[in-house]
DNA sequence: TTCAAAAATATACGCGCGTAAAGTTTTTCC
DNA sequence: GGAAAAACTTTACGCGCGTATATTTTTGAA
């Protein structure tokens, strides 16, 4: 109980016996106090519930404990994935983490990062729009705010970025398609947003040009976040024209594959590698949603875990060094082949 | 250009020609001053990109602009889209929305609403967890914050509630199902986390006596949020021991009905209307993905945008009024009939 | 032109806390 | 037990802005 009347630090102070200094001193970090005084102090906060005002805080910390997290579009459960286990290790880190979405449109990231520099966090993990982002606005933002980027790569931007290795999910793919039946045909968008896309489109003619297979890539038109809507419609045109060159697809991303599926079932086509399918479709990303497509889909899937460790980690050690890395570094994981159903 | 070099309100007042007090109203309304001073200090602010720190502003306001947005499971497309919705709303009422997620976990949502007292709101838009949530915490957040519920209803709590109305989402599937061939039997979890899992069920008993039919209900096992998971599991069982009561199934929602689907196609099972399929399925929600189903799943629709309006015109009403309410209102939309392939 | 209302100004204080400096007490360790 | 080191206390100032009061200027209609 007690009455929860205390008003402010001087008061708390003077309930917890301890001078106003050092409960401050506790705030920032409650191990720069002898362990009898910080018992102390807790055994007050515990007592009076007691919490220094936010505002206050900030105001005259030169740094806060804010850390902003900026994903490109939330809608889509891979961000909100890696969202919610950014946040939570920055909680655990005893950091606030302020959670973002520039919805998918360029100018709500730039307002994003505007809103952001006003609340002076220690650090920032940015994934970009990737291609329509306003790069200058970005370099800027970076130039005033310790972050490391994730996810999708900007050149020079930032001071470290963690992502994953586009040619290992493409090679993994492809080998695995190769060795298994007919090289796959690749399926993309026509202009991707995100400079991932591009890397795999490279990385796919290379790989086929090793394995000696005539590369043959099927752009479908449309542009915005709704990959799968793009995806289906798409599938649905070339499937009513030319259809696929070959029996073999490997689609750009997870949510393009969902509307190939969907399109595919619709035209009665059946997927899969079992005897009597007519096609088979392989992606990257392992989307939540990937093992509920019908069927389940073969992909390939980023190291969730090893990402967000090291983009976090990443932060700490650029909060630590005081927002700046003498040498801009970028750290790739591979992917991992999940066989299922459709390929 | 210009450079930025103000470092407070006080210089700004300076270069503007202002006085102080007065660009301080003005940041408080712009409304609030005349129109010629207000151009002097926009032009003043466009040309020194001046912005007053937010930690001093909020730390003497008794209300900030902060909104908080705080939703049970951000993974879910569906929240995501809500929120994205809302936050729109809330960017474009000159208010700063801060989205949380508490992740399917009652002891992050009393966090979450823990860290938003401290954050002085001058309103929060609530989505509970439901059942599983700490009533006592929660009431006494409602009690300190001015509050409107949504999706998920908790009696007598909050100002307000916005949501949907389930007995329309059930009695419109239903009617559907019935009309055009056998009653449904009803597919849900044992243990719903959700209010609204519960009115369902209660509403498809009432309909389904006013039919004239037999109800049947399939409850399955598991708890957490990973609904199509559990879907799938469940029906998996179902279908390998007893199968389904009669051809027809409606599900308490789409994330278990895309769980179904997916393990109705493991196990060769057609779905539909047409003639040669072995089951018709429908749900609820019009859940983003449900349009890539396999078939594409028969549905009923909330009407999301009648709901993130009302939701947020009610809280900025709330706001206006002072944070209480002479009277707790409720509003439920109806639902809308998606009718595509599965049913 | 006149004059009351509206708006802006000058001045001043307070918010809650960070933080620095100097002095005092406690702890640590040989 | 004594010294240095570490931790704490006292005192004091400043951060950037909200806001209250009294005063002056501007506005707009009589």
């Amino acid at each position: 109980m007690g009455g929860s009347k205390i008003r402010n630090m001087e008061e708390f102070a003077g309930v917890s016996g301890i001078s106003r200094p050092t409960v401050s001193k506790y705030f920032n970090d409650p191990n720069s106090v002898r362990q009898s005084t910080r018992e102390r102090i807790e055994a007050a906060i515990e007592k009076y519930d007691y919490r220094p005002n936010i505002f206050a805080m900030n105001q005259n910390r030169q740094l806060t404990k804010n850390v902003g997290i900026v994903v490109p579009y939330l809608a889509d459960p891979f961000f909100a994935e890696i969202a919610r286990n950014l946040e939570r290790r920055c909680i655990d880190a005893g950091f606030s983490p302020i959670l973002f979405s520039s919805h998918g449109v360029p100018d709500y990231e730039t307002d994003v990062l505007d809103g952001l520099r006003s609340l002076k966090p220690a650090g920032v993990l940015l994934a970009p729009l990737g291609r329509s982002s306003n790069r200058l606005k970005i370099e800027e933002f970076c130039a005033a705010v310790p972050t490391v980027l994730f996810d999708s790569n900007i050149q020079d931007i930032g001071e470290a970025f963690v992502g994953s290795d586009n040619f290992s999910f493409v090679s993994q793919t492809v080998d695995y398609l190769v060795r298994t039946g007919e090289p796959p045909c690749f399926f993309e968008m026509r202009t991707p947003a995100n400079p991932n896309a591009n890397k795999r489109r490279l990385a796919y003619l290379e790989i086929m040009k090793k394995a000696g297979a005539e590369p043959r890539i099927v752009k479908v038109e449309g542009k915005d976040w709704n990959f799968e809507e793009i995806g289906r419609q798409g599938a649905l045109r070339v499937l009513e024209a030319e259809g696929f060159p070959g029996n073999t697809i490997l689609c750009s991303n997870d949510r393009l594959a969902i509307g190939l599926l969907s399109a595919c079932y619709e035209k009665g086509i059946r997927i899969g590698r079992q005897e009597g399918c007519d096609l088979r479709v392989a992606s990257m990303d392992d989307h939540p949603f990937s093992r509920f497509t019908c069927p389940s889909l073969t992909t390939a899937a980023h190291d969730y875990d090893a990402v967000a460790n090291k983009t976090f980690s990443t932060l700490i050690e650029l909060i630590e060094a005081g927002g700046r890395f003498s040498k801009r570094t970028e750290t790739l994981y591979s992917a991992r082949l999940v066989l299922r159903s459709s390929a």
